[in-house]
Formats: C-alpha cells, structure tokens, sequence
DNA sequence: AATGATCGTCGAAGCGTTTCGACGAAGCGG
DNA sequence: CCGCTTCGTCGAAACGCTTCGACGATCATT
C-alpha cells in the first residue's frame, strides 16, 4: 500500500505539498499537481483513512443512531436508513449504524467521546429524549429525524403531523364522512412519549373538531391483531363510523381484514386511509390503501444534508425542517354509503 | 478531552503502561492497574478511535456493503442489516452501511483501499459478482450474504433454498395438492443470475419431479401488478392449479388479490405458501400466510460473527453455512377441494 | 551462588496524515 | 532598484495511540 511519502518521492516533492495537492489547503502549481497526480495514479494511492481521521480531527464518518427493538424497522424506518446512507455516500461520507436504545446512554456516552464519529443523526426521537442531552453535552453535532418538545437550538427534520392529518381527515369529511375513527399507536407507545403518536392525536383533535366533527381515537398494539382489536373498539365506540384513518402501519392490515370479517367492504361500507405509509405497503392491500405517503428517504437524505452543512460551513447553524406526507388516493377511500351533509365551514361550537 | 499522556501522567506511570492496560498485550501488576484505572476514571478518559486505528492498523470497523437500487429493502433485507448492526456492536465493532452497486466497482476498489475497513459483508451477491473479486483483490476479509456460483475459499452464509423448497412442497404435496406453480422472480432478474431465483428454481423442479410432479415456474415482476398478472398466467397455463408457492414476497400481495378477484378464496379453492419471508409480513395478509420462514437478523449476525472470527484469530478459515426456512403453517394452506390420491414414493420417472 | 527465565515497566520509534511557520522567488508600486 | 506582498514549496511538529526492544527485579533451576 502506498503512503503519501512513496508518492511524495516518485514525483519529487515534499510530502506536504501532496496533501496540499489532495486538500487543496493551499496554493499548488499546474506543474507539480500534475506531476503529483501522476505519481499517485503510477502507485495507485489510496489517503489512508484513519492517519487522516487522526492528523484532520475529522473522520468524515457519521453515525445513524436508532434504538433497535425488537420489531425490526417498519419500511418508513427503513427509509431513512438508506436515504440517509445514500446521502452520506454522495457527499463523500461514510456513514455508520448505531442501534443505541433510549437504555444504555453510557453507551452512547462512550461513543460520542471516541472521536470517531463527526455527527449524528438521530431517530426514533421522544419528546423528552436524554439522548439528546448527552450528544449535546459530548459536542457532537446533532440532526434529528423526529423532534423532541423543546427544540430549541436543535436541528430536525420530521414529518408534518399536523398538515398530513389535516390533509387526510379534509379528505373524508370532502368525501362526506363525518364519523371517522382514528386508529393511533398503542397506549403504551402515546405513554412513552412517542412525538408522532401525540401529535397525530392533538392534529386530529384539531382537525375534526374544526370541522364541527367528535374526535375519536382508539389506540392500537402494533400487530394485526391489536388492529383487529382496534377495530372492534371502535364499533363499539362509534357503530355508525364510516371511515378509519390508521396510522399504525403494522394494524393497518389487521383492520382491513376485521372488516372483511364483518362483512364489509372496503370502501363501499367503510373507507380507510392510512398514515406516514410507503407506497410499496399500500399497494399490498387490496384494495390499494389511500395513503399518506411519508417522505421517507427525503428525510434521511435531508438530515444528512443539513449536518455535512453544519460540519463544512459552521456559519449555518439550526436546520428546522416539516414535511408533510402527499396525500396519494388509492382504492380505498369512497364516499359513505349514505352520505351525510357536511358543512366545509367549520362548524359554530368549534369557532373558526 | 483527555489523551493517554494525561492519564499516564495522572497515575504516575508510562504512557505505554497505560496502553497495556487498556489493551492486556502484556501484563501489569494488579496495583500499576488500579492507579491506571483510577486515573482514567477521574479524567472520564475515552481513547481516540482514529489514533487506535492508525496505530494498530484496525479501525474495529465493518462495512455491510448492498447495492442500493430503485425499490429499498424488504423486510427481509433490513434484517440483514439490522441483525448485522446488533452483532457488530455486541462485539465492539462498528458497523458502516455502503451502498455499493455492481455498478461502481471504482468506488468499491477505493473504500477497499482507504484502510477504513477491517473486514467486509457483502449482501446481494450474485452467481457472478465482480464485487468479490474486487474485495479479494484488496485483500479485504470478507464474508458473503448469499454466495456466487463458485464459492471455493470464501466465507458465506445463505439460506438453504434447496431444503426450503423440499419442505415447502413437501408441505403442500402432504395436503393433497398436486397441481403446484411456482411464482418466481421475474425473467429479468433470472437473467441477472440472482441466485435465490435461480437455486429455488432448480430446487423446485427437483422437489416436483421427485414427487412425480410436473414443475411450473412462472416469473412475475416485483410488484402486486406483477402478482396478478403472474396468477393470471399460471391460470391460463395450469387452469386446474390448487396450490401457489411464492418467492416474490412483493408479488405475494398481488397474487392474493387476484385470487380474490377471481372469487377464490384462499386456502378453500388455493392454497399458497409464500417463501423466505418474514413473520410479520405473513401476518400482513388475510388469512395470515403460511410461510417459509427466513432467518433474516440470524444471517446477518452469522455473517459478522464469522467476520470478526476471522480478523481476531487468524486460525478460522472458510466459514460456509446455509440455513434453511422454517415452515409456519399459518391460515393460508389446507387441502384441495377435491384432493387426489398422491404416493409420497417418487414416481418411476423420476427415478429415486 | 551463579544462570537463566519471567515479570513489570519504560522510552522511543513508528503509524500516515495535516498543518504551521518559514523561506526563496516572483511580481509590483514608487 | 528597493522594500512589500503574494505564490509555491519545504521541513518539522503535531495528532494519540500501539508496539518493540531493553532493562532492572524477582524467581525458579541447577
């Protein structure tokens, strides 16, 4: 393996002047670069990685850090895995796979003072989330995918809960629904902490009851048959309800086959949509979901961005960032069987 | 941030002492050790990953290395990855996630040769693959997700489609079922010389005609339109088929779907059992699918395991192991409507 | 008691870069 | 033609660790 001396001998210069070459730190001219270039490609040079991680204090690695439970990653997860390594990839970034759970913070302690990593990213964000505090204290620069409460002075990039279940329940109610259930995550996830749960909940609060419509909510293990059993709460909540909006993916299967069961049809008796979904997952229904399709790799790639530009450019300084997920009208969504009339003015009670 | 000479100086000792220490290369009296340790913990001394690399000439680095196209992982490769990260970690290693297509070889040969990577998964292999050439060339240990068509002196682990396929048509030959068609992958990726295409082909054809059953294979693309249209083209050419055996777990949806379409009902009229896949997929369809179940997070644990045997002993050489699926018999399978009498004996044709 | 081994520790030489200060050679205004 | 920048290059000092050879001291062996 050749080292930057062999390379700095063959072309009869200095071995500062290849770095400068490599780095361009500083001024070289036309004739010695080429000179330079030449000799490394003669010997094939490859920088060697860690002597420059250790003389540069920048290992142009950065961590995805996520807690790894047992379920495995949904396909949303697994989305902003591969955006976000593709996007460390383009930049010229390496990008290494942490699972770090909410539990072993000496862990990530450890971790974040090895040096190794120049920035992270983190998921699976809780609203009160001590991971946070410790990068923060170890001065490792930090983007989030989610966000906590307080997000001041963090980065994030998160999915725009309130416009997405906005954008869903302006759907039903535009189609004529007017009872519509909400099929959340578990009540144990909501007691965690869990940002999309919560906010998803307080939006569609928001959201029916600025359309003059009663909120209701049921939540659901994630497995189909915690949305079997969410289902079935939720005619016992609600028997006429026309429309389901789901944004537990994994439930959401459940749902549509207690439908079935029950001998209704989707979306003749009961339409559904599904939230923060990939599109691949909503075509496996049949019929193909109606879904909020989540901006899945986007957001990996755009956290990755936006801490490469923190790291090269310390002018930029918080990157705070919503997008929502695209409202993408599939097979199962109709109007209600027996449309009722529904007021677009939001309603007298909820004052506009 | 404190370095070796700081805690050296602190505990009053060699900077070499201190490494020995942390490393154990040679012994140190319990009480040098104690002051040692001390010293560390008072300083919250953490050694710098880089210098240690540099150094000792390993990063305690590994790259998982997927081609990252179009599509994303299946749930199926995202246990790979994710079971490869909890294995890395457990063993002190880090875990890099590269994109590395067949495409850009120029990019692998680099971040072969950069020193960042002591050792390397590949995922994705095909009966052909460049890649490892590539890798054996750099001289990078390395251990295959999947194998090529020649496997002499390299490490992999794989699922055994062979024994998959015999126990999935065992499964179904068991019920009754006579009339089996395979979906497959579709022609283009056979073409391709993927190997889980191919291998389950062949083994299929085995299994069948070990039964004295004719084998139909039908290709579908990876998509729930490819799935109907592979159902609708094992109908038109096995009109009287009463079992499906899907490999395609993306086509597995679109094949339901159809047959639904059709006013089949799955398992009375057709039986289908969908190949490697993952639990909670299977869960997804209704009924509940019987499947072959793949060993997802275990391969890539075993992979990073066998890699990290390998760089610390140099002893272990070749580590080649196939494990198979196991059968869950879930809600999908269940006798032919008319089942005809089958001999568990192959057929004379076949010659056993 | 002399002779090796073995143990525990030290100092110093790397590992392959980056980066800083320096310095000769040009280039330039006056 | 003189002093001043600017340009292009060099040598050497980090960067923070591992590892090698050496060297007393201890201990077992004859």
């Amino acid at each position: 393996m050749a080292t930057m001396h062999d390379v700095a001998r063959l072309a009869q210069v200095s071995v500062s002047t290849v770095s400068y070459v490599l780095t361009g730190t500083r001024p070289i001219s036309q004739a010695t670069r080429e000179k330079v270039l030449a000799a490394m490609a003669e010997l094939d040079y490859q920088p060697n990685a860690m002597a420059r991680g250790l003389a540069s204090r920048r290992s142009r690695i950065l961590g995805l850090l996520m807690p790894m439970d047992e379920r495995g990653l949904g396909a949303t997860e697994t989305a902003f895995v591969t955006g976000a390594a593709a996007a460390a990839s383009a930049v010229g970034y390496h990008l290494v796979l942490s699972p770090v759970g909410g539990g072993n913070l000496d862990d990530l302690r450890r971790l974040a003072s090895q040096r190794m990593l120049d920035g992270v990213v983190l998921m699976e964000v809780q609203l009160a989330d001590e991971r946070v505090t410790v990068l923060q204290e170890a001065g490792v620069p930090l983007v989030l995918i989610g966000r906590t409460g307080d997000t001041t002075g963090l980065s994030y990039v998160d999915i725009d809960f309130e416009q997405t279940v906005r954008e869903a329940v302006a759907h039903l109610v535009g189609l004529g629904h007017r009872r519509i259930v909400y099929v959340n995550h578990s009540a144990a996830t909501l007691a965690s902490g869990y940002g999309p749960a919560l906010r998803t909940r307080d939006a569609f609060v928001a959201a029916m009851t600025g359309h003059g419509l009663e909120p209701v909510m049921i939540p659901a293990e994630d497995s189909a048959a915690g949305g079997r059993a969410a289902l079935a709460a939720a005619f016992a909540r609600t028997p006429e309800l026309t429309a389901v909006l789901a944004m537990n993916e994994t439930a959401i299967f459940g749902i549509l086959g207690e439908l079935t069961g029950r001998g209704l049809s989707v979306p003749a008796d009961v339409s559904v949509v599904s939230m923060v979904t990939s599109p691949q997952v909503a075509e496996l229904a049949t019929p193909a979901l109606t879904a909020m399709t989540s901006p899945g790799s986007a957001l990996g790639r755009i956290a990755i961005e936006a801490l490469v530009r923190h790291l090269d450019g310390p002018g930029h300084e918080r990157h705070q960032q919503l997008l929502p997920c695209a409202l993408e009208i599939r097979g199962s969504t109709a109007g209600p069987r027996r449309p009722a009339p529904v007021s677009t003015e939001p309603s007298p009670t909820s004052g506009g």
